[in-house]
RNA sequence: GUGACCGUAGCUCAGUUUGGUAGAGCCCCGCGUUGUGGUCGCGGUGGUCGCGGGUUCAAGUCCCGUCGGUCACC
């Protein structure tokens, strides 16, 4: 599966290849990907986002891991059998949603108990090397520490530590183990540091030093205000390496976006737009519109109507907004497909514009409806 | 017609025994959600307690009357 490649223009002039780092991992850029849980967005399927013109998705390692199991997913066909997915998979390790659980970190790694069944597991490294083979992972992420970006200097830069160490290792159990699988398989190098410049620097130096695939900006995003990130963003973005794609994990708000594109940022993934979604809340060209509230009980336009081509444009808002009110499942299921594809849709504008030269414009016009 | 029970927020109800500044859930409104911990979290608006009278320092609560509803019996 080969996405067309894409030849971005940077805000600064400068041109570069958005084509990716091998003949098989060709994605456009910038590019959002819709997050899964247990192989697929969990309200919608993968024929769905298929439709919906997505070319990778992220699955949930952590849900995999423990249910089925990697094992169970290999044997169904790796993850893009098991899912009926058969454009790029990319995995997170794992480690984002084991540190939610408070684990007992040390240097190996991270013991945690299953929210299933209380079960004790462990995950370090090299782990979390080897379950993303085996489930299939066209592209994979190292195991890395992060903490909240208003935690302490102190707490961010043993964090940094801790995955620069585990960056050598799961690299070099990467390149030991990936050609027992089929197919071209790729890793991402993270980059932590939280809001701190001297940290994110330090930490892209010794990711860099590691040599991954490509590499990720981790560590922002995870509760510093918008004008906290800019900067170390910036400084993290300028040190990596231009011909390689950047991947800013946990962003897709349609502010943030802009502003890490216009630092450089090529690729996302964010419950951000999903979770909305179940919750109610449908992204519009003029921002966000709470369907669920009572006042759109009578209103028979479209969730968006500067959004013609929505797949949910058959619908009134008052039938979305039943729908939602009485718990109807397939309420959640159309905005869900809405805002995907609204967000796919300012991906493609943003796209277009870079090539265009008009980026600036459009990133002016989504910051003052979003920002 | 007689009797019992009921009448408190937009809705469903708690509070009445033992009088002491009127509550909950849902609805509604606002805010939040960022490498998925689940249709979720936080906050807010809203009631002269059916009506009238009485007792009392004080009544949603006790007493009398009245209106409305439900049920049973005639």
């Amino acid at each position: 599966m080969t996405i067309p490649g894409f030849v971005v223009e940077a805000t600064d002039g400068s041109a570069r290849a958005g084509r990716l780092w091998t003949s098989r991992h060709q994605v456009d850029t910038p590019v959002f990907m819709p997050v899964g849980t247990r192989a697929s967005v969990r309200t919608v399927t993968s024929a769905d986002l298929e439709a919906l013109g997505a070319g990778i998705i992220l699955a949930n390692t952590y849900h995999l891991m423990l249910r089925p199991g990697e094992e169970v997913v290999a044997a169904l066909g790796g993850i893009h059998g098991f899912a009926g997915w058969h454009r790029l998979v990319l995995t997170d390790s794992g480690g984002y949603q084991i540190f939610s659980l408070e684990p007992r970190v040390d240097d190996d790694g991270a013991t945690f108990k299953s929210t299933y069944d209380g079960s004790i597991h462990h995950l370090g490294p090299e782990r979390a090397v080897d379950i993303q083979l085996t489930l299939g992972a066209d592209l994979q992420m190292v195991l890395d520490v992060c903490p909240p970006a208003t935690a302490p200097r102190q707490v961010i830069a043993e964090a940094v530590d801790r995955t620069a160490a585990w960056a050598v290792r799961g690299r070099r159990a990467f390149l030991a183990r990936r050609d027992d699988f089929a197919g071209e398989r790729a890793q991402l190098g993270i980059v932590q540091g939280g809001v701190h410049p001297d940290l994110r620097r330090w930490s892209a130096e010794a990711t860099l030093d590691v040599g991954f695939d490509a590499y990720a900006v981790g560590g922002l995003s995870v509760g510093e205000s918008r004008a906290e990130m800019i900067e170390p963003l910036g400084v993290t973005t300028e040190l990596l390496p231009p011909d390689r794609p950047r991947y800013f994990m946990g962003l897709g708000d349609p502010a943030g976006l802009v502003e890490a594109i216009a630092a450089g940022v090529d690729m996302f993934d964010c419950v951000w737009p999903t979770r909305m979604a179940r919750h109610g809340t449908a992204l519009t060209h003029e921002g966000r519109l709470n369907v669920a509230a009572g006042r759109y009980a009578s209103d028979d336009e479209t969730l968006d109507p500067g959004f013609p081509a929505s797949p949910a444009g058959r619908w009134s808002r008052g039938y979305i907004r039943h729908l939602l009110s009485v718990g109807e499942p397939a309420g959640a299921r159309i905005v869900t497909l809405h805002n995907l594809a609204w967000m796919f849709d300012l991906m493609a504008r943003i796209r277009q514009a870079i090539v265009a030269g008009s980026f600036d414009r459009l990133r002016r016009e989504v910051l003052e409806i979003w920002a």
